[in-house]
This record gives C-alpha cells, structure tokens and sequence, in this order.
DNA sequence: CTGTTAGCGCGTTCAC
DNA sequence: GTGAACGCGCTAACAG
C-alpha cells in the first residue's frame, strides 16, 4: 500500500496525504481529518524509507557503545533515546565489544545509514573512522571522557582527574597500601586514563604503584572474585583495593567476605561509577559519581543546539564537562 | 557522492561498481579490484537508504524490551544483535518502559523502517499492533514467555512453571511462610505470571498466599531495600521472601543485612533469573536459571528458519521452550 | 489550500 | 562480463 491508493481513494493527490501526515503544513482540517481516517482505517503504515531518500533526512542518530550490558552506558543509550525521541528521532544502537576494529566496521555500517549525528563512546578510535566521519558532515559527539584531541563535540569528564580525585581522597583518609585492580590491555581508554589517575595520586605522595590486571575489558563482578586471589598474590600487605568500577568491587568485597575477611577492617575497597549496586551493597562501595542519564541528555541537547547553529553559522565544538566527584562510604571506612 | 562518481572515474558504467560491491555477482575480479581500491580512496560511503528502497530489503531487525537497563534483557539483545550481523542485517532496538502504550507506538514507528522481522518481549500487547503486524507480512517472534495465544513464533518459557518450581522446592526445604514480592499492577505480564506460579505452588502445599508489591516495574535494589519494610508490616512472621527478580532479592538482603539479620536463618530470600549477582552476592541467591543470551541466539535462528521457509512452503509457526530451572543457593538453605 | 513535475541513489531486469 | 532503462515510494519546489 503506498500514499497513492489512500489518495485514489479520497480523490485526492499523493501529496496531500503526503503533507497530511506532517502536521506542520498547510492543509484543510476536514482533508486532513479525511486522511487520517482512511489511513487508520485502511492501517496504512508510510514507508520512511521512501521518505528518507527523498527528504535526505533519515531520522537517525548513531551511538556506539562498548557493551551494552553495562547498565551505565545502557542508561546513557536511554537518555539519549528519550531526547531524540522529542524530536522524532531514532537511535541505531552499536556495540563495539571494546574493540577499535568492531568500532570501525560499526562506524562504517551506520554511516551507510545516513544518521544525522554520531556519538562515540570516547576510546582509542582506528584512525580510519576520521575521513569518514569528517566526510560525513555530521554531528559528532564523544561522551563518557574528555579526549585530548577531540573529534568534534564531547560530553563526559577526566576519568583520570577522578580517579587521581579518589586516590588522594583515600590517601587522606591514612591509607597507604593501595592496590589497583583494573583491565590488562589498553583497548578500553577510560580503564587506562583511570589507571594513570590512581598512579600520579600515589606518585604525589611518595607511594609507589601497585598494579594488577584482570584481562581483557569490560571487568565483572566474577573479574574481582577472581581478582583478589591476583591481588593478595602480588601484594600481600594490600589495605585497600582500588577497583577500576563498582562492579569488579562488588566481586572483591563478596570474595572477602567468602574469606570471612570484614570489608573495611580486613581490607577496604573502592570502585568508581556510582552503579545502584554501591549504594546498596553492605558494606555500602565508595566511588566516584557519575550521572550516566545525564550524559546523554547532554548529548542530545548538543544535537539541537549543531541542527540550529548549522541554519545560522559555523558550528564551534561544545566540551562539555560533567562532574565526577570522590563518594567515601562504608567500604573504605576507617575502623573507630 | 554516489556510485556513479566512482563510476565515471573508472569509465564504467554504476552498475557495475554496485555488482562489484555484493561479492556474489559476476564481475571481472580486476574489475572488483579497481572498483574497490576507488571506493577505499575517495572513501566513499554507499547510501544504505537508496539501496533499501531499490530492493526492498531494508536490512533491519526490530527489537522491543521492557528496559533496556535491565541486565538480561540486553543481553538477549546482544546475542541476538550478533546472531544477524552474520546475515549482514542490523538491529533497531526500542525500550517499551513496561508500557503497552509506547510499545504500540514503538510497533508503528519501526514498521515504517520496514523491518525483515520484528522481536516483541512477550507482554500483554496492545491489541491495536496485531493487525500492523499481519499486514506486515514479516517473522514475528515473542520472546521471554510462553503466552497462551502466541502471534507467531515463541522463544521462551513458561513464567509461571518457572516460579511454581521453585516455590515448590522451597516449601519441599521446609519453608512455609513464604511472602511473594514483586511488582504492583500488571503491566509486566511477566510478572504476573511468576506472581500466580507462586500462589499454585502454595495452594499446591495447602498453604494462603501472602502478596506483597513494590510498585511499577522494573523492580530495583532499591526497592528491594524498600521492600522488606512491606513485607515485615504486613507479614511479620515471615521466612522467605521470594522476590520476583534477583536485583529485587539483593535488595532485600541487603535490607536484612543493614538490620543485622543472618541471611539465611534470620530471613531467607529468594530472586528470579540467575543474573550475575546471584551467583557472586554472599550468600549466593537461590534463583530461577535463565540463559538470556540463549533465547536472543534462537530468535536470531528462527529468523533465518523464517526466511528459508519464505521460499519453500508456508512457514509454520515455531515454538522453542528455553530450559528454566530452580537453583537453590545459600540464601535459602536451612541451618543444619 | 492543493496539484504537478521531477528527482532522491540505488538495484532489478533486461539487453548485448 | 557489462551497460541502459526503469522504478522503488516518497517529498521539494514550484505552479495555480
């Protein structure tokens, strides 16, 4: 069923229907009342992809995420989802696995689909994705860092800044013996920025790192089961873990206490990210604050604010920071 | 850029570069290889859009979830995403928030992208979307249940049995004021259908019911924290609670533990999905195991079934039950 | 307020 | 193995 055989059947033209359907032009009430009965009735659904190609607007925006299993980045997804949805706009969702070359396949796929904007999870890029995206034309918006050498727009904050924030914070509080637990590559960027965070914090008071690994990213709460058996091999006189998220946190405290260690007291553990899971675990999970829904409104604000600049001037590239502050609770908590 | 720009760099004609670029037509290979070199150079970009409409193949699969937040469910989205990246088709993924309303919405919105095959969250739908799907003329699959009227195909498993089984086990531990909590109204019919498992169970064993709820869904930890306030004003003899989710159930440990009560033996609680805190949580939570990556991989098959049947004969519809089973864990064993 | 014309950029279907 | 004509279903841009 096309545009044509509700119009046939009204006696009207295609294009009538056609600006029916839009509820911005011009068409008499009675017409349009007319169309949209026939439609409903006859359960009529417009192929967008006709009109796609003929409008050149796709109604798409692309985002690509390292794991969609990440509540953080799906909660992102959300709100980005939400804003776009208010300007009748979809999200092509991309999940990158962590790996720059998935990345760039991704990249390439959604470009075919001529989305109106981009969003990158900030990363180590392939470098290859850069003609493209310039080419493109489009909005391009990285989140969830803050690059040294942005593409275009970005909306996140320093992870290394944060974490080097949390460090020190735990410093002051009379630890010593910090031990960091975190991704063994570097293909998850953020994971790297945070580790160096941690290093300048201890190199700032005279302490010499303590690093360990789990393996290839994204770290899960059996990463940190595991990843304490790793980190008391290495370090035995280790105070306090340092868990590059809460999630691998959570899985060091459950392996304390399947110990029967007592988590602070035996030995204290932070994470980063602010999942729900920090706040209602007991003992409840130090870690830095992240608002992951406000990152993508943020996003999404951008996305209005490049399709209205691009009518008036040159579009400048908005960084846009978000906050990122140290939560001490109950697991880094010194005894009395 | 379009293909006849590459096109008349290499004196040939458009259509040859579009065959050199489906790798199954017939082109001279040093043909395909200049072709592609061109293509690599100018960096040029096919337009997805053109091509869809030209061949009716628009090269997407529509996925519907209650919350894309909720752990499981996107991971059901994730294998199923990569079950159609190996049929080069891609994924447009919508979150209905429990909401049949938006679900409606969802249906029509993506049906104008022409979708080759639609996956719906089984839920109780909006009646209005059963005629736009028909007319659709595309794979229906419903997944995460075993709906009574199915529309199509069904990848999933009974709810209901599912939550009977492991209230029945429990009551066979020796448990008996057992208190059901989960979510209030009946938007998640999934839901529901554990709800009703668990009073057969308990009718099963001569025993009341005793229900208690938590609001909307998706049910959070943080509900779950709530949560046993509920229960304890309304029960306050209970032994086990049996929560409807394992997040909700981790909340209600935690509630317990915040209290200083030994779970179990002060309290004992159960969740619903094996997710990844109830096997790493102390205790570990007794739970109902679903494989979440399994129903998105057999959806992804039937997909395929779908379309090989499409040429053969009329497809019937397929049923696929998914193995979901009681694990009893610490959270609920008997002291002794 | 409504209709007509002319593409949008590909792939299908023929020719050769 | 390659090219030319045509159409996919809709909307921009103009008439009126």
């Amino acid at each position: 069923m096309r545009m044509q055989d509700i119009a046939r059947r009204l006696g009207i033209s295609a294009m009538t229907v056609s600006r029916a359907l839009k509820s911005d032009s011009s068409v008499a009430p009675a017409t349009r009342a007319a169309v949209l009965k026939a439609i409903e009735e006859l359960g009529y659904v417009p192929n967008q992809i006709a009109g796609s190609l003929s409008s050149s607007r796709s109604g798409f925006a692309a985002i690509l995420v390292p794991s969609l299993n990440n509540p953080h980045f799906s909660e992102t997804v959300l709100a980005l989802g939400n804003a776009l949805h208010d300007r009748t706009m979809q999200l092509l969702i991309g999940n990158t696995d962590y790996d720059r070359h998935k990345e760039a396949e991704l990249v390439r796929a959604f470009l075919a689909r001529k989305p109106e904007a981009i969003i990158l999870t900030s990363d180590g890029h392939d470098p290859r994705i850069l003609p493209m995206l310039a080419k493109a034309k489009i909005p391009v918006i990285e989140i969830w860092d803050l690059p040294a050498r942005p593409i275009q727009h970005v909306v996140g904050f320093s992870n290394q800044l944060a974490m080097r924030g949390l460090i020190a914070a735990l410093i002051g509080e009379g630890y010593s013996r910090i031990t960091y637990l975190g991704e063994a590559d570097d293909a998850d960027t953020r994971g790297a920025s945070r580790r160096l965070g941690y290093c300048e914090a201890m190199a700032a008071a005279g302490l010499a790192p303590r690093l360990c690994s789990i393996g290839r990213p994204p770290a899960t709460m059996s990463d940190g089961e595991r990843g304490l058996e790793t980190v008391l091999a290495a370090y035995p006189d280790t105070e306090l873990v340092a868990c590059v998220s809460d999630p691998l946190a959570f899985g060091v405290i459950a392996a304390c206490q399947r110990r029967g260690w007592a988590v602070p007291g035996r030995m204290a553990v932070s994470g980063f990210g602010d999942f729900e899971i920090a706040r209602i675990a007991v003992p409840a999970i130090t870690t830095v604050q992240i608002d992951a829904g406000q990152i993508g409104r943020e996003a999404g604000a951008i996305i209005g604010e490049a399709f209205k600049a691009r009518r008036d001037a040159m579009p400048a590239a908005i960084i846009r920071p978000v906050p990122a502050l140290p939560c001490l609770r109950a697991s880094t908590a010194k005894a009395g």
